[in-house]
DNA sequence: CGAAATTAGATTGTGCACAATTAATAAAGA
DNA sequence: TCTTTATTAATTGTGCACAATCTAATTTCG
């Protein structure tokens, strides 16, 4: 019965420091009028210039239940371009604006910033990642 | 600029398996009709039967505005009573019902039932969930 | 005591998350 | 070829999450 207590989940700090990380990023997120899975999408588009929903899905773990209308509300603040790809008209590929493409000069500092409110060494930080994301590629297939 | 690269970020790991984990524990509960928040309600119900709106939030790290509506839904399910307090009237007291505590039952195994689909070690989930409890508590009074 | 501050919960509104379904398109195979 | 199967998004509906605001009740303190 021991393994029914809140304290002995494993699965309940995950949950909880998510929330609170995504709550630590809040603040300087608004500066951008970002929230944070569009973060994690600018992130992506910095990066890419050019990805389909299900490129961005796969990466994120995210479905298009979640990613249309997000990708429409971020279409709407000027962010990105959602265009029907020609070759295959099931695909829908998605471009930063230039708009977009500028916000990542006010992003620069948010990683950097996030870290130094947390009270933890960067090499604990690595070893966390990576665990993590070990954890989670584990779980891929399923 | 190599901070704003999703790999490289915290964060995301964070994010994507504590959704991932909650995946996993989706057809478990699926059999006590249960989702994951309601499910961690349930786990401090069965340990002590009588907590109010107020004490759940402070274990869950939930404000009322997630909390109300869900146990007013939990209500309605049958597995739980709200009551507000005679002596406080601002406070609003939950217990679970009979068949809330008799779910107990059917969860017991739930689990040992995760941790056989994860490919982790008992020591290792034992570590990281300690990592992530310490990291949780650090950010406790923001 | 009595006004001001604090606290507990409810309400409203926005934005994820995800299951389930649907529609359109493309690929594969008899 | 033509039918079946698979793939990609969109849609619909439910349930969190949380900010902001509100109401009512309780504490605090001059």
């Amino acid at each position: 019965m021991d393994q029914l207590y809140l304290q002995n989940q494993l699965c309940f700090p995950l949950y909880a420091l998510s929330r609170q990380m995504t709550a630590l990023y809040k603040p300087h997120l608004k500066k951008l009028e970002l929230t944070y899975p569009q973060y994690l999408v600018m992130l992506l588009l910095w990066e890419h210039k050019n990805l389909s929903v299900k490129q961005i899905g796969c990466e994120l773990w995210l479905d298009s239940g979640t990613l249309t209308p997000m990708l429409k509300r971020m279409e709407e603040t000027g962010l990105l371009t959602r265009h029907r790809s020609t070759e295959d008209e099931r695909v829908v590929n998605i471009h930063p604006t230039k708009e977009g493409r500028l916000l990542q000069k006010k992003a620069i500092g948010i990683p950097e910033n996030i870290f130094s409110e947390l009270s933890i060494s960067h090499s604990e930080l690595k070893s966390l990642k990576k665990e993590l994301s070990a954890m989670l590629k584990s779980l891929e297939k399923k």
